[in-house]
DNA sequence: TATGGTTTTGACCATGCGGTCAAATTCTTG
DNA sequence: CAAGAATTTGACCGCATGGTCAAAACCATA
């Protein structure tokens, strides 16, 4: 990999991102991608082996530099030491604030999820690759039931509504740039605390519980 | 509107559903839906003034049975004698059941709305739609908060959450047709339930809405 | 059966797609 | 500078798309 090809197969694939969050997974046609990077289209196919390629590289690009960015803010939180609702949280807000700081490469990333196919017509990033993301999540709850610090309630619904509300929160912030996304991270973390804890156990922060109530099964 | 012309359409509308729910919204091209329903492609440039008026028929016309279908079952929760949580409630069980019925349906609405574009390059479904959705559950929850039944909280965030946690439902059915949506739906009433209440409040027990269902096996 | 409106077909069109490739250009290095 | 390798272009291919239209088929009714 010479120097020349390492930068310009970084310059088509930051140019795909801004065409793919601008117009979709089914307005980014190579032309287009070309067009707005100034090269030609048959440039796209001497660094890359085809669209399918292009697309799945610019996953695989992104979805490394945000887990990167996770770890390396709050990876310290996930060993045996921390507690599930730290790690919760510091998923939440590793996830956000990446999101936040890149949204549309994320953004990029969620359309061609949701959209690429292979030649079979399955979505290459389907069902195995959602279950990676839920499992690290089922992880965290499960943990935390065993230790007592959550109430009782299905792992996976729990991780399926993170994951959700995390996709969610890229298309938001994409549609407003303006977004306070600070006060956002906020109201999730809360939510997601409120969701997880037994009813009444005391809150993370600056929550004021008065009752102490015993866990329905 | 003669009954060969209603008929027509409607079987076109049901085929579109089928094939988009099935190759997603790039893989439903006109041939395809034309040959899915074993009739000719010019028979729907007949029918419909074009693509895009095809789609968007299928969306006002799912959608409109989508809601028609909650507000005879739940309708008469949204009152002003309704409590906000039985409200939350009902709209929960009202989207997961018709969508747990016609995940197809849903399936093909919500492929259509995250990627339909006009000719501006917009989304046809894009903020001004999402809106309308989440201004009902905003209203909700500032409810429930006036009346001192909810916990403080952003009341937009929590709307985006749960039609995220909706729309992540119908994928969630699709992908696996056995799944207990049951289960899911109670999990997810009760996710909510957590999230909106005040910590240690008592919770809601019996189920308040679903008492005359029938549950066909 | 003859008429006239409705419905349906299948061929056809322009366009844009992803992909290929010989030729031209640029870069490296002896 | 010369030669060969690496890089880049732009024309071209086959194909699928959404859309159009004259002709054919169908159907109700007088």
């Amino acid at each position: 990999m010479t120097v020349t090809e390492a930068a310009r197969r970084a310059q088509i694939l930051a140019h795909t991102i801004d065409v793919v969050a601008e117009l979709g997974y089914a307005g980014a046609s190579l032309n287009r991608i070309a067009a707005h990077a100034g090269i030609s289209k048959g440039l796209i196919s001497y660094h890359f082996a085809g669209k399918a390629d292009l697309l799945e590289a610019l996953v695989h690009d992104v979805f490394a530099r945000g887990g990167e960015y996770v770890m390396e803010r709050h990876g310290h939180v996930f060993g045996p030491d921390g507690t599930a609702g730290a790690a919760l949280r510091a998923y939440l807000e590793g996830n956000l604030a990446f999101i936040a700081e890149h949204p549309r490469d994320v953004g990029a990333v969620v359309e061609i999820a949701r959209n690429h196919r292979g030649a079979d017509g399955a979505l290459v990033f389907g069902a195995a690759w959602e279950e990676t993301l839920l499992d690290l999540l089922a992880q965290i709850f499960t943990a935390g039931q065993e230790a007592g610090e959550f109430r009782a309630f299905d792992p996976r619904v729990m991780a399926i509504a993170v994951r959700r509300v995390i996709d969610g929160f890229t298309f938001q912030v994409m549609a407003d740039p303006d977004l306070d996304t600070r006060s956002f991270t906020t109201e999730v973390t809360a939510l997601f605390d409120h969701a997880t804890r037994h009813p009444g156990a005391e809150r993370l922060e600056t929550d004021t519980t008065t009752a102490q109530e015993t866990e329905p099964s």
